[in-house]
DNA sequence: TGTTAAACGAGACGGTACGTCACGTCTTCGC
DNA sequence: GCGAAGACGTGACGTACCGTCTCGTTTAACA
């Protein structure tokens, strides 16, 4: 997760369990007090954990949230609902369903937020938590040109674009439908906006 | 801005130059420290103000960020393009050109994040900007219904619905594609994101 | 004490009770915990102020012990006794009174330890603590001198070493004996000390 | 400190050389450092030895420094200078000599500012370094019986409180003088200081 | 034109959390 | 089966901002 190489042998090697009980406290603080009233001090009480633990194998507030609402998006799944609609209305309603929680909407939004700032941090949500949700776009893809309901991109660059252009507008429009709107993404919703979208991608483009 | 009611008449009232002295030096610190190292403290001398001022005016570090990125969104207009696409994509290049901004950047997903847990200020940012961007949904949809572009909406709650999920989806393409894949709604994203977005609206079949 | 020049006139003043509260306080700490245990949080809960207000007023620990200790000494003084030994075995008990104290046993020679590296710290226990006592030594000659016990010096210099030598003898004597052989400076031996000094004093010869 | 020759016992061979290295680098540290910035992690990579080896030889801090200290004093001898004053005169200066040095200064005061707290560490400091230190005194006082310049003491009591006079006094002026005055004991201070201190002992008390 | 009451700058105040440091204890593994 | 390496719980450190509270000083509307 933190520590990308062991790099030592001699020692006291480092607590696994530690590991999981502070992400696991930082997901219930965050529900009990939302992001700006976390504070580190608690979060190691509740785990359980001296605060020099926490801090020996997170640099901040910000890393240690973002790995403990990665692990919210694990569950994310793309299960073979039968056709391309089904299964982004699937996983859609996946998405909402996780960032409908307390934990997730406290946190998600402020670590974005200072990502704006810090391009490590930025690298790490990409890697931890944006790419877990992109791969579930590329795999529904393949999965409907193996059925036929979307033609094989014969152009690499231009379907890494369309790529992008999916993922944004779908995990744009749930985050604030959510988030921002403040309203909930349920099925009436969900349902809809899959029309749109993939009407506007299947359908002849009528321009002039 | 903030005070509804003036109720006194009588003593020294209070400087209209400190607050936008204020805002804008609100913004000016957003860019050069970012949300999360900006200090009311360090605000308030920016502003040549002392810090009791400022909290006369603004409850906290939220709602004083929340106006003054408001005031970036004045700036949104919807000048007649000619046709729907032309005002969608009209539009969506001067959101995105805003939220391009680094004092709308760092401090708009932070007061975000923070209203998830705060009615009040949810409320705020809503009138203060969510409310202005709304404003150009609703304006454009109407102009479209005059050119025929779009058929009037006959029935009142559907039509509420369908706004809003079209502003989710405007809103939340453009916030993601900028904040969290970091890439820049340039012309080209836009206009390939306004044919998906129109051709999945007026091609989208009445159904059940 | 601490703030030589007050320099400022705006803002609010600082509570002069607060200083008095906390030299109290730390007093009250050093004799229930010592000086190793006692912590300047601990110091600041105890006069009821906060940590900061503590901080603003003195640069650590040391210093602060410095003035806390300093204050046991204003109550030294030298009421004429009526002759050179008497003064001497009155001023030299009420030292060794102070010294019984245990504010002062644990705090001062923590603090003259960390002076043997500190100049500033040294300077300020001089200023605060040893040139109260040299007054004495002082005071004490002249009226010596008055009374025609001590003959007046002629020289200067010879003077100005006489008084040192003087002065690190009774004081030296009386801390070591209460600090290191850990036994009371009492009455009885107070007065054998005072022979034994009057009369190395008073029956030297000029030796060159 | 590794043993270059293997010396194939199975005991612990290494332990003498540990201890005498972790005193050697505590003595250094305190040079380089001073008691306050002195670290038992430090003390223990300057002797390359683990934290657990020193914690398993000394109980803390203190312990260790008067052991590293009290060796400085192994140095004190009282060769035959053939008379009393040169004798006093003689350990007089050596003592001082020992105080001047940073590795004493720094921590002979702050342990025994600690041991007016903590019983067993004064007993050790007793042990340790008065002892060895007070043992001349006794040594020189035989002495000078020997040669016929004091006479022999009748009263066993009061012999013991004499000697503990004359140390405290010679003791606590030079301690005095070197770390509270800070000015060196140098040989004229020592001449000066010898000369009151016999004349002190020896004329007739010229008591009332 | 003088009163007066609120807003102003300055900055000290009681707090809270920060991130660091050293302590003294405890594992783990290598020699 | 020591002993180095180092992670651990603990607790104090000194700092930074927070939001509040005096202060003494403008300043503009009212009298």
């Amino acid at each position: 997760m933190q520590s990308r190489t062991p790099a030592t042998r001699t020692g006291r090697p480092r607590s696994a369990a530690a590991d999981a009980a502070i992400l696991a406290a930082t997901r219930q603080a965050l529900v009990e007090l939302g992001w700006s009233r976390l504070t580190l001090g608690d979060v190691a009480t509740r785990a359980g954990v001296a605060k020099t633990t926490l801090y020996r194998r997170w640099a901040g507030k910000h890393e240690l949230v973002v790995d403990a609402v990665a692990e919210l998006f694990d569950e994310l799944e793309l299960p073979d609902r039968g056709s391309l609609a089904a299964d982004i209305e699937g996983v859609v309603l996946q998405f909402a369903a996780i960032l409908a929680r307390p934990e997730a909407r406290s946190g998600l939004m402020a670590v974005v937020a200072e990502s704006t700032r810090d391009d490590a941090l930025r690298e790490r949500i990409r890697a931890s938590i944006v790419d877990r949700q992109m791969r579930l776009v590329l795999e529904g893809r393949a999965r409907a040109q193996c059925r036929g309901e979307l033609p094989p991109e014969p152009d690499q660059a231009e379907a890494a674009r369309t790529v992008d252009l999916i993922f944004d507008m779908v995990a744009g429009a749930v985050v604030h439908r959510t988030l921002v709107s403040g309203k909930p993404a349920d099925e009436e919703w969900v349902r809809s906006f899959t029309r749109v979208l993939l009407l506007g991608l299947t359908a002849a483009p009528a321009e002039p």
